[in-house]
DNA sequence: GGACCCATGTAAATAGTTACATGATTGC
DNA sequence: GCAATCATGTAACTATTTACATGGGTCC
């Protein structure tokens, strides 16, 4: 699971509460690794059984009490080791190709509203990544190797998005041209 | 759940039992929805409670018994409804890039390594699809329009792989530069 | 004798989503 | 008065993976 790593590379930084890891997620790698509040807090009860990360509460007056998590020795350990491991990279799936496959006695005009569809969910995705909104998380970075990791990353979804759509607008096109054949 | 369609999918060609359907989807769309035995005799029952499939027990002397699943009116009904249907497509999740998030700290010489490693991975997965063996698949199409389609398919993934390892490549190529200079 | 094909299933673990549930303070 | 922010959690459901479990027939 890679959220537990997540929180792990979070509180390295700083510090933490449940409430904090989602806003920080939602705020960097939402867009490649979505999490909801719920599996925060389950999440952070299995770390803290594993000695991977220790909590304390803080009493607040004027707002509800909360508990902060810090990141242990053996939790550093973990990360550290966890960074430094080769992944395998999990299978690919997509419902989408399923659908596709699947569509070989529907009207060919179906297939091409779908398609059409589908390329504009992925325009929308790349229109974030383009924006002044995403492109300013790079500044984020306090170091030049930092900075450096962010651009290679939205680039990525970037690179990946229009590939993407270039396929679905070459796709549609090919429908197209089999629909006046026949 | 898609396995469920696809297993519709499958048995609108031909009634089918657990174990040809395993062979149906390692033979077809694995690289983009693989399932495990488990879960396909699992749904199987699913969908026969469900009654868009009926299961009949076949009789063998020379092979272990089988039972065989045919598509119901309901099921198919329940394909061609699902077929036309746009999906949104679920949110994008890649612990790759958690790691690579995460890995400021670490040195530059081991995120190369991690980033050269991916790049093989992806290279492998290209190779099979650019093989021989999924070229042909193609041909297993019956109707032009079918095999339109699968090479739609099969471009999608080829496509998308090319240009991941393209990001892969530019991206090892922005970290060299970097050690050079510091 | 061992590997592979045919054929079916259960159980447990892991991961993620959605819905439910509460309650104080701050700003418009 | 209402929405937003701060703050925490539980419960139920859905989906997938891995491991366990069995057993006959065929081919080398």
């Amino acid at each position: 699971m890679s959220l537990k790593h997540t929180i792990l590379g979070f509180l390295n930084a700083a510090p933490k509460t449940g409430y904090d890891l989602q806003k920080s997620i939602d705020l960097s790698i939402q867009h490649f690794w979505p999490s909801t509040q719920s599996q925060i807090y389950r999440t952070l009860k299995e770390l803290e059984g594993e000695k991977l990360i220790s909590g304390e509460i803080h009493i607040q007056s004027e707002k509800p009490n909360k508990k902060v998590y810090t990141l242990t020795a053996a939790g550093q350990e973990e990360l550290v080791r966890w960074l430094s491991e080769p992944l395998v990279i999990p299978p690919h799936r997509s419902q989408f190709l399923v659908q596709l496959f699947f569509s070989r006695h529907l009207d060919p005009s179906i297939i091409i509203s779908n398609l059409e569809n589908h390329r504009n969910q992925l325009e929308k995705r790349l229109a974030f990544l383009e924006s002044d909104e995403a492109q300013s998380r790079i500044e984020l970075g306090r170091s030049a190797q930092e900075k450096a990791i962010y651009q290679i990353i939205i680039e990525n979804g970037i690179h990946i998005l229009k590939s993407e759509i270039e396929w679905a607008n070459h796709s549609i096109g090919r429908l197209y041209k089999f629909i006046q054949k026949n």
